[in-house]
DNA sequence: ACCTGAACACCGTTCAAGT
DNA sequence: ACCTGAACACCGTTCAAGT
């Protein structure tokens, strides 16, 4: 049980932050609180800069601009994945694009790695972004109410003819792969997607 | 301004809908509302399951999967973004995937004619799902808070030698294509994806 | 500068009591 | 069966008052 505020987002979401409980855990009066951070909406908007500052940056690997693409998607997936809560309230607060620009600054080179330039590039850039955000936006969604409907869809579709469709459902989803295929086929769709770069372009961490 | 439960959800969110206000328009008492629908979490999760109900069914037009997987993605996010915020209840209660389910029906079948079967043909379903409706999540993003920091950005990346990407945010971003571009790339990366489909398969709306 | 208690205006919910 | 008022336990916030 986290005594922090932070830790209470991250473990808990911002509903369970309030200014009185806050106030009550150290002992002090609720009215400190308002004084210190100047109310809840100032102390949300507060974590939610932390949380966009503490993001850290990236560096891709890989040869390919497909392999470095993805390996930044994945990382800012995990980063974003570990704080499904706070990431949220980044995105609630307008903020998903500030969070996103240390990603921004290598996906742009990559892009230009692989043959894209000007208004091109920036709408490549900004489909990984919606790629990566609504991946985790859409994982986030708390376990899904069991309901027979579930089942019974996937039958419908094609009962004896593909049964390994049917009972798709069953056995565990792989995520990720539901983030990198996409963004691998986004990629792939480039002019110059798999050609290896000879470490020119000035990348930092080509090797 | 509405007056019902829906509507406000509808416009202002969940989090515009209390019992009390409820209660206050017609000028029943509070504990009425109770009464009748069981509290405010009831009433929000019948508000969401009458969304779910009333999404409707999809009829892909176009003749290739491309064009007829696209369709479906445009008509479901159409439909979603125009009530995000119940969109995003349904979300929030774990109702996605019934929520899905009519465009999985019609997925399925274009995922056959693509040429994909059984686990295959599932995943890529989902990547659809997580697409779409990732997609409208990301876009609910309220208007982001101006901040010198997203000008600056872009030409950091590459100050003169690509003026289009160091402007590119400055003119207004066509969102349909976010979602549009990744999602044919998924589709182009199937096995028949561009072969006609000679309204075989029985397909209901194929031509 | 920092913290306090009292007070205000909201919530959702329960429950015994009415008709 | 349907609606009511009173009451309880929560909220966030303001503000004058303390030190």
């Amino acid at each position: 049980m986290p005594r922090t505020a932070a830790g209470l987002v991250r473990q808990h979401g911002p509903g369970a932050l309030t200014t009185r409980g806050l106030a009550a855990e150290p002992g002090t009066a609720v009215t400190s609180v308002h004084w210190h951070v100047g109310g809840r909406e100032a102390l949300l908007g507060a974590l939610a800069e932390r949380t966009v500052a503490g993001l850290g940056g990236f560096r891709p690997t890989g040869r390919t601009p497909e392999q470095r693409v993805l390996s930044v998607a994945r990382a800012l997936r995990r980063r974003l994945r570990d704080r499904p809560h706070p990431a949220a309230l980044v995105h609630e607060r307008g903020l998903t694009d500030r969070m996103f620009l240390p990603a921004r600054r290598v996906l742009a080179r990559e892009a230009h790695a692989a043959g894209l330039r000007g208004e091109r590039a920036a709408e490549f850039v900004r489909a990984v972004r919606f790629q990566v955000v609504g991946h985790v936006l859409v994982e986030r969604e708390r376990a899904p109410a069991r309901h027979p409907a579930g089942e019974e869809s996937w039958g419908a579709v094609s009962a004896g003819d593909d049964p390994a469709l049917a009972r798709a459902p069953a056995h565990p989803v792989d995520t990720e792969r539901l983030l990198t295929t996409p963004v691998g086929a986004l990629v792939r769709a480039l002019p110059a997607a798999r050609e290896e770069l000879p470490c020119a372009d000035g990348h930092p961490g080509s090797r």
